[in-house]
DNA sequence: TTTTGTTTTTGACACGATGTCGAAAAATCA
DNA sequence: TGATTTTTCGACATCGTGTCAAAAACAAAA
């Protein structure tokens, strides 16, 4: 057994780095391979294909970025639990610069119509997989809100309603690149949720 | 003068319909020359690099998709107007087996980090710019609406808030592809807006 | 210590995509 | 008919992915 000459973690940290600002499509192996200090020809017998080191790459951010959310929404009132949650996933949005965007969004619009262009059907899963998993975090805090009396409606329904904002946060952040409006957008969401959205607006017409 | 033995009207359609199903990265100029019976290099001469023939189709389809928006919003109560324009904005991207999802949605997440990767700025003011009409047309049927008692929010807030919920919907169909839930979602979105939430919910936990 | 064996590394190859360029072909105008 | 202009065609350079076989490096056995 020859033992490897490069960092496993390593690798992937500096390849999901590239993917992350650059996509899927717009990161050569090569360019993550002369990052890492690594040949192309090591790259693929150590994760098999390009595919196969962005998803080890990627499950990786994505159990982290879990677990930061997690905590976000486990503490303080559900109206600052969301604000957490909406803080937490704009700065990600928005962090790098230039800003890095959603990786996850960034995937599943590059999954491939066809066969071998762009990221396939596994991928596919587990870009759906950590919405789902955030979107059951979100409904979590809002029942444990509606059980305190903080929230009247429907958990499911609002979950969703939330998860959905977070993709279009997403797609406006490119869009725009204005953090600042996207936090607008975010704090409007917490208020319709929670229902309040007419005294907001009323206080703003006021001004 | 030699006249050009293919339609440019042709190109452009057979050209958005491949960009559309399998995004710019995914589809060559030698599979748009292949389909419409061309020659890679008179595409070349004919429109000058394969995005300036993207942004010409994607401007089309731009324009064409804005008129049907305004059409749908453009008649009846607001809650069917929002309706409307929720039920053709999915229908958009549902279109096609399979779904093709929101062309808009993603080009803007194709935009390239570097130079020439890509996508680049004219493709992101485009896109943006498409957006930004969308949210002007929201926004005046929103204004008039409450003018008409309809809707007692702030206009501006609701239809940012209304067109993050659709780029939302365009990510969440690529991830789930489940329609009826992107329709559930709309339906909750405009009870949402036009306050109407608290009722719906205890209907739905009714049955 | 030497040998054997296994895994990694390395470089070359095949293939396909983009974009450019020059020569050939074709159609219109004079 | 002939000249001119534009299109078309095909070849080329460059870059990316993915594969393969040979060389290299280490570990363990003899």
């Amino acid at each position: 057994m020859r033992p490897r000459e490069f960092d496993h973690d390593d690798v992937l940290r500096i390849a999901f780095d590239q993917f992350w600002r650059k996509g899927f499509r717009g990161t050569s192996l090569s360019d993550i391979a002369r990052d890492a200090g690594v040949q192309r020809g090591s790259l693929y017998n150590a994760f098999g294909s390009k595919e196969a080191l962005f998803l080890q790459a990627y499950r990786r951010y994505a159990a982290d970025y879990l677990a930061l959310l997690q905590k976000a929404l486990g503490a303080g009132s559900l109206r600052n639990r969301l604000a957490a949650f909406f803080d937490l996933t704009i700065a990600n949005f928005c962090s790098g610069s230039p800003p890095r965007g959603c990786p996850t969004t960034r995937g599943l619009m590059e999954l491939g119509a066809a066969e071998g262009e762009g990221l396939d059907e596994e991928a596919r899963q587990t870009f759906a997989n950590l919405i789902s998993h955030i979107t059951t975090l979100v409904q979590d805090a809002l029942s444990a809100g509606a059980e305190r009396g903080e929230f009247k409606g429907n958990p499911e329904a609002a979950a969703l309603h939330i998860i959905t904002v977070t993709r279009g946060l997403a797609v406006l952040e490119r869009a725009f690149g204005d953090e600042a409006q996207l936090r607008k957008i975010a704090a409007h969401t917490v208020d319709l949720v929670l229902d309040k959205a007419n005294e907001t607006v009323s206080r703003k017409q006021a001004r």
